[in-house]
DNA sequence: TTGTACGCGTTATCAC
DNA sequence: GTGATAACGCGTACAA
């Protein structure tokens, strides 16, 4: 049906040798022979076939990508990343989205290992758990036999590239900044503390506090697990519990959201009620001209630079292994003061 | 470096023949070879090349998606849809984004011809436009020789499956509930009047006006594209003009943001100082308790949807070409109506 | 029930 | 410069 390497050279009178050559310009090819060929192609509209190029050759220009869900703002943009790199450097991108579900991870893994892809790049569904469920996550990823770059979460005792985002630092730099703004009950809503991204955050939270020597009141800790309903209902119950902190710090997008709309169901202002500054942006929040602070990273960038890494480590399978740390920017909008 | 077929077979003392019956569930092996090959397998972590096998039998399991924006809400939600029902079938999926570029969609068009997919779930960068572009479009996906589905956007005379919204209808219906309020001054934001679904989304409000006998004033017909940025300045020009709109239709979920985004700026209040419903939905405005009303469609449900006509295509190729229109659903929060 | 031999569409290594 | 020919890893008639 569809037109081989063959039915070109047929058509062209010559062998499928001389073909092959004005396919990948390798060898020498007679001026008037290649014009030929190349006109043989353009008017069979003929396309080789990757597959069996990459039988051939015994690799392919396929790259793997695993994330946990597309329809978070954060990941769509780390796919945008990806893919912009990927594109330029006219590879292939096979796409799984495995929506935080282990058994899903396991059977992209598999999928991914007889594609026979080139390089992976992966946000596990778990992060440092040193659990059977790692090890085993590990050991496949061994078994790929492939370079891999690890993506906003990681593994304990990593031996792959990865690009990862200042958790502990942007957490600290949020609370430093309330605490510099004079408030005195700073609370947290934290993220899942099961995951190591949430664990830094807070952690950083903890650090800023000590070192300006802030009393930590374990009252104004809430612990979220980085959905919207968790952190709505956290914000809820500490708003109808009189004791309400200053400020509070919300560990990423969908914290902020959730901590937000509770405010707003009960007609609290930021910046007036109380102040607040999160992890993570949210691009309709800045959209809306809501006053909202937060500490993010770039998350387009975040993809450019993890298929960047592995572009490196196709070029040099033997260098270190390197982790980059996307930094943090701040955005101070006001919502980090408060104006009685 | 990696385990073939062969290396199975001698290690199994079989001959691949053998390994590929157990690998396929083909033919008949007895019950001590297959487990003992089935042993070899694990215990080697043997995974069969895609590549090998797809060329061998002449036919992919793989599918190539190619949508304009990967952070986009509505096609971060599309690309989840069908990634579920790409996983249940153990297929895989070549991902490509646009970014609403001719050239990278050519470019993506070409890779997935050499990949040979088994079939394409494509969202043009256009949508109906009768120009050179659309004939080259329409005849690269001609040259693919395989099932396609296009989605969202399609384009003129296609001859191809596709999953659409109801454009017309929901702008309609939209327009219908603002007319049934009361609302007499109805003005509207379109969207890209270049793509169709701009269109007939157009269309749609100019249909209810004329079929309730409601006057068209031209002053109050806002040309946008479907940018948060165009539909923010054309707000802003008509709070200042003295001559606002009783009633405002948006477009999509962008033109939503930035006529709010202008409201906001302007301390005016939805539902009292303008009343308002838009197409799309916008998940943030939810979370956020906002009491925006708008008509909207299931995003994760169309990519869904889309990948189903596919697999129902590969069944029957023959079958009558089937355009599959998704329901809007309505979804009042009160921005429709007006209280003084 | 199992093994042999060939083909899938390329690239690569040789001769010519 | 060009053309046979052998891989690449697998599936599959066909033979045994």
């Amino acid at each position: 049906m569809t037109l081989t390497i063959n039915d070109i050279a047929k058509k062209a009178k010559v062998s499928k040798s001389t073909v092959s050559r004005v396919l990948n310009n390798s060898g020498y090819v007679r001026k008037e022979t290649r014009e030929k060929i190349e006109n043989v192609i353009k008017e069979n509209i003929y396309y080789p076939s990757a597959t069996a190029r990459s039988l051939s050759k015994k690799e392919s220009s396929t790259i793997g990508v695993i994330i946990p869900e597309a329809d978070n703002e954060f990941f769509g943009e780390v796919l945008t990343g990806i893919s912009e790199i990927v594109d330029e450097h006219n590879m292939t991108l096979i796409f799984c989205d495995t929506s935080n579900n282990f058994l899903k991870e396991e059977r992209a893994l598999a999928m991914l290992n007889m594609q026979r892809v080139k390089g992976l790049i992966l946000t596990p569904v778990n992060d440092h758990n040193y659990g059977e469920a790692e090890k085993k996550l590990k050991q496949k990823l061994k078994d790929l036999k492939i370079p891999i770059v690890l993506l906003d979460r990681g593994v304990k005792n990593s031996e792959w590239d990865g690009v990862y985002f200042e958790n502990y630092k942007s957490a600290y730099s949020a609370t430093e900044i309330l605490i510099k703004e004079g408030h005195k009950k700073i609370g947290i809503i934290t993220g899942d503390l099961k995951l190591k991204i949430g664990q830094d955050r807070y952690k950083g939270y903890l650090g800023a506090m000590e070192d300006y020597g802030m009393e930590i009141i374990n009252e104004y800790i809430y612990e979220g697990n980085f959905s919207v309903e968790k952190a709505y209902e956290l914000s809820k119950q500490f708003i109808e519990s009189k004791d309400l902190p200053d400020a509070i710090i919300t560990c990423n997008n969908r914290t902020t959201l959730g901590f937000i709309k509770a405010l707003k169901e009960y007609n609290l202002t930021l910046g007036k009620d109380i102040a607040a500054i999160g992890i993570d942006s949210n691009k309709v929040l800045d959209i809306l001209g809501y006053n909202f602070s937060y500490v993010a990273r770039d998350a387009v960038e975040m993809g450019r630079v993890a298929m960047h890494r592995l572009l490196e480590r196709f070029e040099d399978p033997n260098k270190q292994r390197v982790e980059c740390i996307m930094p943090y920017k701040i955005y101070l909008k006001g919502s980090e003061k408060m104006n009685p």
